[in-house]
DNA sequence: AATGAATGAGCATTCATTCAT
DNA sequence: CATGAATGAATGCTCATTCAT
């Protein structure tokens, strides 16, 4: 595709991991070959390995790029209502949550959904980030409850179910659909914060069993 | 591996069905090959082709059958909840998604993750009625709204918000942990029917702009 | 080349092996590449390995099932030289170790200059073998100086240059030359008892130091 | 490996030639990769080709050097014993063989093994070298057989008989053993000149037809 | 001289699929 | 129905070689 005629040194890296990203969400990684990759950069497949050691290695680095920017803007967050109650540290991380996995669609889609096809050390090594990564939120909740703000029978559940609501937004928001980013934010923002406050009247009815 | 030694008949396309489940759940559907299904299923590569017509039909199979699995379950709880509120009927929603995605993680995980290697065709076959799926929760969100009692800015965003958060529930859920099946249904049913009530004191001040 | 069309079965196996026979012995086996082995088999690269499981393995396969062969020859030979003397044994071993050498050629020479390209496993396997194959001689040898018939200073260094002046036949020999392969022998048989009996006026007398 | 950090000018030239006679005596030559060989060198792939203009030019550097080292070497013997005796010149071949080729047993191995991988130009040069020095052995062997002195039914058969067992010390001589590279070269001249000598006992009797 | 990036051909191996038996 | 052998295209990766800097 658009080759760059004469693209050099750190360039071609860098458009190595733009094409990657794009093939990869595409088709998914075992299907992306680096034959496509390869004419996507505008580049022989022999010179592809010039830059990356592996397919697989490719792989992890986007991955893990993708997990240090995350940290990396959630430390930010938190560096800002540090001190600040639960609800506002809530409310921050579901902004940053929601916001940065619009903007980062490709990046997060990959970093859940191609998982498995790192290899068992790569795969240990980024389930171990993500895992740090649900405890940020778990320790906002269990603060939370223990201010007696919060009505949550099981912390991990709770993490869990509001991350995949926060994170299915990569599958669906179009940047030309009706509601913006923030938009998108504030609504989950407010189930979500509703869905944790203790005294809401129809909670106690809510059994079939 | 269990080698179903002179498999015949019927029984060897429901071994095939079986095993693919399995090797593409574990392996995702470009990875798993025909060599390893044959293997799993203790029949020769070719033998397959007496039963499937292609590993792309396989795959549309296996998730053409799970939707109209799901199909069917769903009708059978909104028959038994006919003429119930909105409330009742989300309820009802809920339990039913949750525990059928617990049972059947395999299948739903396939349907969700491998729609990417579906040929055109099944791709917007399958699509289809992932769309009615989400319609029939729409619907009773719509009434809800519609009655006064559910608070939600924008239907199809709560819809996927709140379906992100139950189907997520396959991704992580363990028979041998903590909760049952009926205790996770509880949990998100309280959370999710929270958070969709108008009268939350916090829900006005969920704003960070 | 010789396209055996619809060649199938044990056939095919045996078309492969020699034709690596060839190929490897012409080139040298990393040299050698699957798509020329194909060609000269008759088939296409991919079918190959319903035959072999891997070029590695193809080698292997000659060397040990010509080593085999070897041993099994050698095994005849002994039999019918049982209690004799190491002279008749001695000259029985030659004429066995130079006739096989030139009738085998290929499988000798392969099996000499390719033990390096075999992987650490079969490398020991074969050189162990090849050992024991010393072995068989150096016994005779052993025995022939017990019985004073043989003045040998070192056992070894004269077995390792009988067996390099013997095998060595292979290298030059051809069927249209002037010596049949029995002259050859016979000739080479001569030499190395002369070499080795202790009364010859010239042998004390070679020092240059 | 040994990084010679900054190796400059010839030095280079010198490190190449000796890293790759190294590697090629390890893995062959179709094996050696000129990536290895530079990791040896020290330098990048690239650089090696400021002083070497193919890795087939390298090859046959590498062994016609070998070739002319060898015939100045042996020129020195001859002129040494110019005028003696077969008996006392095949002394002195013998022993200069057998210790060149302990000294230089890379090169000699390399200058045998990796002939077929030469192209037909240099293999021919080298192949016509070769077989000069065949005949300067053959000379002295026709010599003592002209005076007499030596029973050689076959002078050719003869000599590639006596070079294959004095060459093959280079596969099996280790300094650290039993025998120094002067014992070795005794024992063989020991063998060689008894069996060329006609008057044992055992010659004749030499058949089993 | 040395480097790093590029090239294009080639490699061993695997794949889904076909088909005579 | 099952098998084993065949096909031909494709895959990730490596190679010797070139060349601007």
């Amino acid at each position: 595709m658009a080759r760059t005629v004469g693209s050099h040194g750190p360039k071609t890296m860098e458009a190595i991991r733009k094409a990657g990203l794009k093939l990869i969400h595409e088709h998914g990684y075992e299907a992306m070959t680096l034959r496509q990759l390869a004419a996507e950069v505008g580049v022989q497949v022999g010179s592809l390995y010039n830059h990356i050691s592996t397919k697989q290695d490719l792989l992890y680095d986007l991955i893990k790029t993708h997990m240090d920017a995350l940290f990396a803007e959630l430390a930010k967050v938190e560096a800002k209502t540090a001190g600040q109650g639960p609800v506002e540290r809530l409310k921050a991380f579901i902004f940053f949550h929601v916001t940065y996995h619009i903007l980062r669609k490709r990046e997060v889609f990959i970093g859940a959904s191609e998982l498995r096809s790192l290899d068992p050390n790569h795969y240990e090594d980024i389930v171990g980030l993500r895992r740090q990564y649900e405890k940020r939120l778990m320790a906002i909740l269990d603060d939370g409850r223990a201010q007696g703000l919060f009505q949550i029978p099981d912390i991990a559940v709770a993490a869990y179910g509001i991350l995949a609501m926060l994170t299915g937004v990569c599958t669906w928001f179009r940047p030309s659909g009706r509601l913006s980013r923030e938009d998108v934010a504030q609504v989950y923002c407010d189930m979500v914060l509703r869905g944790l406050v203790p005294d809401s009247q129809l909670s106690d009815t809510c059994s079939l069993r």
